[in-house]
DNA sequence: GTCCAACAAGTTTTT
DNA sequence: CTTGTTGGAC
């Protein structure tokens, strides 16, 4: 016990010692949160208030809950066993796989990832012949999921206008078409186990009282619905409320755009009258001056619970900004930086280069790559995403729920059995007309096609008959040879590197039986062995005896069923961790929760970050600046930030002025680093006439004499060129983007950024230049 | 049934 | 500029 809260400082001891009530966690970025949450764990067991079964403890991400895990396991002498970690979706496809009759669901229902559900819905479009520029099947994607995630069924969605009825009508039918073929989507994973738990009061009770403890990370980012969950769970309301840990950090809410509600954090301590408020605000992670900048940068957000983070580490270096001319000169600074960090003995993964959008990436990565500097670029296609994985996995999804229409149109033709577009939709209309599902509907079809359709069927129905009793890893051997896929691949010429991730798909699911106690030769296709003796009996709504979804999975699934939850609810690794010591690139984004020694903040422009397009949304400006803290707290001891005069973006050249970001940094703790060379922006900036020649190849045409004549009207009175930063007594700084007319009707477009864009007669506006 | 050309769109992301 | 999607031609 000593040794477990030794070395905590009082604000952690507090945390983890509170009584068994609702409390609410503020816990700063580096202030040690996931040592909060598992050292709460350890010690409400440790002290004997708990057993592990009486614990739930939720994340966002499966990195997040694995984390955890392995630090309780280092923490406690026991088992975790009967203790629930896991995400909100893995703990609700427990949930719903336990109780799945009252849930409405069939035994092996299976859940459609995001690609799966875009082309359902595309599908629905057609088959009710749609107009879908009227109705973009992304639309209805967001407006179902969106209304799924505030906990609203098709019927229940406020309709204000035509539109949005015709939505909600096509939400239902949407629904009913999951419903038809076995499917949930992943919002729907959560909404019918909320429902699941409100409306069956026997299990909601169960669970009620068997998780006296629910403690939650990262808890501003739940979204509505999730906090609905949570309060349902925890018996919110009812005589005896089990003790809702909240852990997480307003200034980091930066997922507002999928549905995450901030404001949650305050309604939790309203709802729930929340006593204990805790702020964790000493940083372990960075210097003083790097705390400094993200402090009083964020001291510009309203809205604040509030917080400082401080640490006892020392000022340390002060923040570089680096003022580039181009994006290149950007990634080629970069390069010579990362050069002198590695040569100081700066390790290549404890460099960080962070982005606002992945279009940023390329111009970094190509100077990375002509330098020989090793990478790894966060964010690329995950393992069980890619189509040939997917493909693999569709046929997998047929054996065990052949209703499945997105795994049936996946691979019905795949690889080419002469099966058309044409075969499909007569399959489609039949289908249709007798109310069943593609795979039950292909008896009804005669002819050529039909007897196409029905060798489909037949391979199928034939490799699961065959693989009656065979484990997990040789059923999917077993299926990759049956379905033809290798062979393809085999065929064709850059099938290697496909052959190889079909290959991988035997060695995940060898690995997923064993971490999941399923054992190597537990049959594939069998139900839950242990079912019988796990759990505790529960009765359900109309007092039938149902088990208690209790861990392992094997006690609740078959191998089969469990190895497709896992590959949608997990989507693996991006790419092979390919060259171990290497330069890390990510958006700010996929930064969260990682720390580096060094890091770089690039392309700080406005309209980039802060992107232009936060501007349009509520607070949107508060959500950029909560992204721009995220970033700046993820350095440990050294930070730069980066910005460029010009930009190729979308195959344009763009000129931004520097972000408003640098106005609410403390300049004491900036260092602005001037050019190496002071000519350099001159000598490096293309005229406007350069630039036009250059981009028709030197033969002259209309537009290069009419760029000639603007920068002939810029080389009179002041000599104003495009690109160059001024400055105007009432908008601001600006760039001039565009010159117009000449002589004394010369007028400049100027980006002023926060006042705008705006078109100033260069004879009457006072503008001086700027810096260098 | 496959392939290629034309076209459109283009923050951020996990489950 | 790039990437993905779609439609038409063979």
């Amino acid at each position: 016990m000593q040794n477990l809260l030794h070395n905590l400082n009082p604000e952690q001891l507090a945390a983890v010692t509170l009584p068994a009530q609702s409390a609410l966690i503020l816990a700063g970025a580096g202030s040690g949160k996931t040592r909060v949450l598992t050292t709460r764990i350890a010690w409400l067991i440790q002290t004997g208030q708990i057993g592990p079964s009486g614990i739930m403890a939720v994340t966002f991400t499966n990195k997040a809950a694995k984390e955890m895990l392995t630090r309780l396991s280092a923490m406690l002498p026991m088992s975790t066993r009967g203790m629930w970690i896991g995400t909100f979706h893995g703990l609700c496809n427990r949930l719903l796989r336990t109780h799945y009759r009252d849930a409405a669901l069939p035994q092996t229902f299976q859940i459609l990832d995001s690609q799966d559900q875009l082309s359902m819905i595309k599908r629905l479009l057609k088959a009710n012949n749609i107009d879908d520029e009227k109705y973009p099947a992304k639309d209805l994607m967001y407006f179902i999921n969106n209304a799924k995630d505030q906990g609203l069924r098709s019927g229940e969605v406020e309709t204000y206008d035509p539109i949005t009825r015709k939505f909600a009508e096509l939400y239902g039918l949407y629904d009913d078409q999951c419903q038809k073929e076995g499917v949930v989507d992943f919002a729907e994973l959560l909404l019918r186990c909320y429902e699941l738990l409100l409306r069956n009061q026997p299990l909601r009770e169960h669970y009620q009282t068997r998780f006296q403890h629910i403690l939650v990370d990262e808890f501003q980012d739940t979204n509505n619905l999730q906090y609905a969950w949570l309060k349902l769970m925890s018996g919110h309301g009812t005589g005896r409320p089990s003790a809702l840990f909240a852990v997480g950090d307003d200034d980091q809410s930066i997922y507002a755009f999928r549905g995450a509600n901030v404001g949650n954090m305050q309604a939790f301590e309203r709802d729930f009258r929340v006593e204990n408020l805790i702020k964790l605000e000493q940083n372990y992670r960075s210097h003083g001056h790097i705390l400094d900048a993200a402090n009083l940068l964020i001291s510009n957000n309203a809205k604040r619970l509030g917080k400082n983070l401080r640490t006892d580490a020392g000022q340390g270096e002060q923040v570089r900004v680096y003022e580039a001319s181009t994006d290149l000169e950007e990634a080629q600074w970069i390069i010579d930086e990362v050069k002198n960090l590695i040569n100081d003995g700066t390790k290549r993964d404890e460099i960080a280069v962070l982005y606002r959008s992945n279009a940023q990436s390329r111009v970094i990565e190509h100077a990375l790559f002509a330098a020989g500097i090793p990478y790894h670029v966060y964010g690329g296609l995950r393992y069980f995403q890619r189509a040939e994985v997917k493909n693999a996995i569709a046929y997998l999804q047929l054996m065990d729920n052949p209703h499945n229409d997105s795994a049936f149109l996946r691979v019905v033709n795949f690889p080419a059995r002469g099966i058309g577009a044409r075969s499909i939709e007569q399959l489609q209309d039949a289908a249709r007309m007798y109310g069943v599902s593609l795979y039950a509907a292909v008896p009804y079809m005669t002819g050529r096609a039909g007897g196409l359709l029905g060798g489909f069927v037949k391979i199928i129905e034939s490799t699961r008959f065959e693989t009656q009793q065979l484990s997990l890893p040789e059923l999917v051997r077993v299926t990759l040879d049956a379905s033809g896929m290798l062979q393809h691949y085999a065929n064709e010429k850059e099938g290697q590197d496909r052959i190889e991730n079909l290959e991988q798909l035997v060695g995940a699911a060898t690995q997923f039986v064993q971490e999941e106690g399923f054992g190597l030769s537990a049959p594939a296709h069998l139900g839950p062995q242990a079912l019988a003796q796990a759990g505790t009996p529960v009765v359900n709504a109309d007092g039938i005896e149902v088990m208690d979804a209790d861990a392992p999975l094997a006690t609740v699934m078959s191998p089969l069923s469990a190895f497709l939850s896992h590959a949608s609810l997990e989507a693996g690794d991006a790419q092979a961790q390919a060259g171990q010591d290497a330069l890390q690139m990510m958006t700010v984004h996929s930064a969260k929760g990682l720390e580096f020694d060094a890091v770089f903040i690039t392309g700080l422009e406005e309209g980039l970050f802060p992107h232009e397009s936060s501007a349009r949304e509520n607070d949107g400006l508060d959500e950029e600046r909560r992204l721009m803290y995220v970033a700046i707290t993820r350095a440990k001891k050294r930070l730069y930030m980066t910005f460029t005069q010009s930009r190729m973006l979308h195959g344009q050249t763009r000129y931004n002025i520097k972000s408003r970001f640098f106005e609410e940094l403390p300049e004491e703790s900036l260092k602005w680093i001037t050019p190496r060379v002071q000519s350099h922006w001159f000598a490096n900036k293309k005229t406007a006439w350069d630039d036009a020649s250059f981009r028709e190849g030197g033969t002259d045409n209309a537009l290069a004499k009419q760029m000639k004549t603007k920068s002939l009207a810029a080389a009179g009175g002041p000599g104003w060129r495009i690109g160059e930063s001024v400055m105007h007594g009432k908008f601001g700084e600006g760039v001039i983007v565009n010159i117009e007319g000449s002589g004394t009707n010369a007028r400049a477009q100027i980006n002023f950024g926060k006042s705008g864009m705006k078109m100033l007669d260069l004879s009457i506006a006072k503008l001086e230049r700027v810096g260098r």
